[in-house]
DNA sequence: ACATAAAAGGATAAATAATGTCTTTTAGGG
DNA sequence: CCCTAAAAGACATTATTTATCCTTTTATGT
């Protein structure tokens, strides 16, 4: 339970990667790839979805690859996360209240608003330039 | 990800209904079933797995069932949710440091076990007298 | 225009985990 | 000895994760 999937820890390994290169150069997704390890047609896909919400800029055909699509001080690793593994809900109930409704009012359910609350706070406190940073 | 599973669900259930019960007479799995609205076989795994850790008492035979293995006052819900979930672990990393050095040392570990830290610290300050008392 | 490079998108497959059932065994009470 | 009820283990089903492959689209250079 809890635990990232290989997806998310994909994720970061690669936009972790791609904020430690030169800003203005344009990474090949296939060089991401082989750098931090993992399948690139699987990086791929993730890549699509930072794409899409402006996490990274993608740019096809010769010269293509991908660029940061913001500062890397602008960048969360809440985010990072929630692009591939959508929004944080330890429970279903937190994400889906009505489902809370079994017979009256939950009391559980304030303490999972609470973790919820916690684990995005956390993760909303981590920029992409400290994690590139510290590995220098 | 970091979602609870059915199994966490019900097990918390379950437990919070048999903490509501009368603390000296035994209850019937299949009345808890019932009454939390969880299928009885599965149920049964969940409340082994209390049982092999003594937070719930079991009985067999004629007359049988469960009783609180302790004071409700004393059962927290991080105990209650590792039971049957295994550790808290928002990422691998946390739980097997070896399979972080993928290459020398991980940033992103420090994080993750942050995060871990505020969601048991959360589960930890809930007892089950507490999610009790407030449903009645 | 054409060939090439590289990401986008869709379909599918394999592996793993979650969810649930069934049957047999063990223990206690009458 | 027989009935009840939990324990334990094997099995079945479904969903999710973790990929891979193939085609399409878009861009660049010649």
């Amino acid at each position: 339970m809890m635990e990232l999937t290989r997806k998310g820890e994909y994720a970061i390994r690669g936009i972790v990667y791609l904020a430690g290169r030169p800003l203005d150069k344009v990474c090949l997704l296939s060089d991401i790839a082989t750098a931090v390890d993992v399948p690139p047609t699987f990086l791929a896909k993730i890549f699509q979805q930072f794409s899409k919400i402006g996490l990274v800029k993608s740019f096809r055909g010769t010269g293509g690859g991908f660029l940061l699509g913001r500062p890397a001080e602008n960048i969360t690793l809440l985010e990072v996360v929630e692009a591939v593994e959508g929004p944080i809900v330890p429970n279903r109930c937190v994400a889906a209240p009505a489902e809370c409704e079994r017979s009256g009012y939950c009391n559980v359910h304030p303490v999972w608003r609470q973790v919820q609350l916690e684990i995005k706070s956390v993760l909303e406190g981590v920029s992409l330039r400290e994690l590139v940073e510290n590995s220098k």
